[in-house]
DNA sequence: TGGGGGAATTGATAGCTATCAATGACCCGG
DNA sequence: CCGGGTCATTGATAGCTATCAATTCCCCCA
């Protein structure tokens, strides 16, 4: 089960990017308070209703955060990766629930701790700041994704979004000669539901793409990107229609096979 | 044109529930850098391009913030109004156009006397702070009514959104005997975009509901949500088909008129 | 009061997409 | 090495939705 390191001895993790500016004492104070908390592939780390009594630094891996609906199906809205933080830092729920998408490792802070030590520390605040201003960032370019009418758009937003927001992170983005492979870090399932659709029809673009060429799906879950100008194009409008029709393409494929 | 009042003189706003909770001292330096901005309906704000050099404040009238893409479409991101902060605070494109949807008045602080400001004064981080975290947490739930997949539940979760979000704001929702009013801030063909779809089958899928009796339409863009519990089944799933299929209520209209 | 023009609505049709069903691929544990 | 299960893929079909076109509504203004 999930592996609770009880010791705050110095970790390196507060040389990630959320805490690259702030002041030595007060990292010392984060690293006092800090334990290392570890969660396999799949485990929950956060349930829906249970309003979390800490803040959580992710160090390694990959969190997915999701509400949880009525009938029992996961909406996703966001992805968490080294560097992110979660939890809520304020009163209030936080309404959604964490789950561990690959092996993970983060850092916890007791809630109470950390809001006490965001009070008497500006910096630490203005880090907390920058960090979510850059999650509101992320969350309103995902909306522009979702908002793309055709499934081929929403998937080719999606697969540059992991680019350029992951790309630092080698295990995720992998620049190589005949273009970037991303890993996905989720099923099917979950990136139908993250992209407002279903799976197979996830498959069906996803495929569609790469029989124009503009991807290659090396595994389910490592795709390679060819022509990221042409994904652009396809994310910022439906231009597939321009050159042919999803319909067509489909049935080409069938004829080849 | 926009009419720029060149005075920082005691503005009511500062009273607003952006900045409830700051002290004194920093209130009177806010209200000294600030300046009251006025733009009539339709009239640009911020353009795409241009990097703002203000922290704006919206005091009354409803803004929206939006995208450009390439195609010339405008992707809408999010509303605001009174109470609601927008432009960049730190270095970095503010990289969204903000629109007049409504006749708007707002202040507007110096940039980089706001950010000198925010470093000096713990309590305007900590307003802040909160302010983006809210924000955060509405596009969070935009995101999962953008995941919808059938067009009725996207909309009947932006009603509820609306609701459940602007309910303060006198002027654009407020109950009445036979539920609540709504008043839609954007057109058709904006709403279409937010939603990710076209403005002929948000008109239909509104008359769908209505002929449902979960929402009556006073005028287009004033609405009453007659049964919420009707529109939340609807938005948290496409429960619709259970009770009868879009088509059916359509064919249903057809044959009463 | 009578256009003019944009917005909203309605109709008809084609085309994506959801859905149901079945097959195939892969991983894990026995 | 062989099941059992999950996940991805593929097929067929029905059903929403986008699209194009036309009409109506409504607001603004002369």
């Amino acid at each position: 089960m999930a592996n609770d390191t009880p010791t705050g001895a110095h970790v390196g993790m507060i040389g990630s990017p959320i805490f690259s500016d702030i002041k030595p004492e007060t990292r010392d104070a984060l690293d006092a308070m800090c334990r290392i908390k570890r969660f396999r592939k799949g485990q929950i780390v956060v349930q829906d209703e249970e309003s979390p009594n800490f803040v959580g630094g992710v160090l390694s891996g990959i969190l997915r955060m999701q509400k949880t609906l009525l009938d029992g199906r996961q909406h996703i809205v966001g992805l968490l990766v080294e560097g992110d933080l979660f939890g809520r830092v304020f009163d209030g729920a936080f309404e959604y629930s964490v789950e561990a998408a690959t092996d993970v490792e983060f850092c916890s802070f007791p809630r109470a701790a950390f809001e006490g030590l965001l009070s008497r520390s500006p910096d630490l605040e203005r880090a907390v700041l920058l960090n979510i201003t850059n999650e509101l960032d992320r969350a309103r370019e995902w909306m522009i994704i979702l908002s793309n009418q055709k499934i081929a758009g929403r998937i080719a937003g999606f697969l540059l979004l992991m680019c350029s927001r992951f790309g630092r992170i080698d295990h995720i983005v992998e620049p190589t000669v005949d273009g970037i492979e991303v890993k996905i870090p989720i099923s099917r399932l979950d990136l139908a539901h993250l992209l407002g659709t279903r799976p197979e029809s996830i498959s069906r673009a996803l495929h569609a793409l790469a029989d124009e060429g503009h991807i290659e799906i090396q595994e389910p879950d490592r795709i390679l990107l060819r022509d990221i100008e042409a994904l652009a194009k396809a994310a910022d409008e439906d231009e597939m229609q321009t050159v042919a029709t999803l319909k067509d393409v489909l049935s080409v494929k069938r004829l080849k096979r």
